[in-house]
DNA sequence: TCTAGAATGAGACTGGTTCCCAGTTCCAGT
DNA sequence: ACTGGAACTGGGAACCAGTCTCATTCTAGA
């Protein structure tokens, strides 16, 4: 996973994503917003609420924490809860790629890794039918692997 | 996943083994810690605090976090942290089996399920794999379904 | 039995996150 | 261009799961 750039050509398509998904819920894509989302657009891996704002010094706490909520819940952005610090916020799935977290037990730093597709499509399969048995109907998955980053270690 | 039970002939064992890593931490196997070992022995699922306390009114709320903080330390229990809410606390792998989470995104009730053998050693080779790439240490992962169990949907 | 160190419980405290509110900005309809 | 109303903003208060404090109570070993 290596971010989206200022130059991809995609970004624009993002942008215009994020606005519609706003707007059918009656919401803007305001300024704000969009830096909020061109941020994490920019990042090869999630974010946290104070990193988000060392990147945009303009951006209000409250404002942040609001619009990334809103932005959640439009399906924009999704948050992961790693540990006891800080969420990190990352784009949501359908618009960067399926993939997974190494997560720092040390720092809490989080990156990204994707697996292979074979691998992906049988755990997809096998998950389904374990939740099918206790009558779960699973909506997506979450892999995480814990361990100790590379400055850490 | 079925919780062990109160006549299961390994609990004794399961006491044992907890009372010898917190021994071996200059710590007490008391009745208290005892007590929330035997609770999350006898489920088949992590609990939360407030699950916790209601299963046994004579536990206070700041005990049984201490307490439930010292077994983790211990290696003896072993925290789920699945959203926004409570904390999830079950016993560690090595003192039942290695296993994964349904986690309910309505009321954030989770339960167990196991993965056959092969796809968990591919997945965990995958793994191995991918964060080796990164200079990252894994220690161990983490795989949860999300979605809506049973009783929400 | 004495005693030092561990454990307990009630409540104060912490910190990430959410809520509130007054002022501002934006859009639709005129 | 106005204007009304709804969305947005920022600062700070409030919230709450979880941790810490501390005076008291237990407990294992001498």
């Amino acid at each position: 996973m290596s971010g989206r750039h200022l130059d991809d050509p995609s970004t624009d398509e993002l942008h215009t994503t994020a606005a519609q998904r706003l707007r059918s819920d009656g919401l803007r894509y305001t300024t704000s917003r969009r830096a909020v989302v061109q941020i994490l657009a920019a990042s090869d891996r999630p974010l946290t609420i104070p990193e988000i704002l060392e990147l945009d010094r303009s951006l209000a706490q409250s404002s942040a924490y609001r619009n990334l909520t809103e932005l959640i819940s439009a399906g924009v952005v999704h948050r992961i809860v790693a540990g006891d610090e800080y969420s990190h916020f990352e784009l949501a799935e359908d618009l960067t790629s399926h993939h997974h977290h190494l997560v720092c037990t040390s720092c809490g730093r989080v990156s990204d890794v994707t697996l292979d597709d074979r691998i992906e499509g049988s755990l997809d399969r096998a998950l389904r039918a374990v939740a099918d048995e206790q009558g779960f109907t699973a909506e997506h998955h979450r892999l995480d692997v814990l361990g100790r980053c590379a400055e850490c270690d």
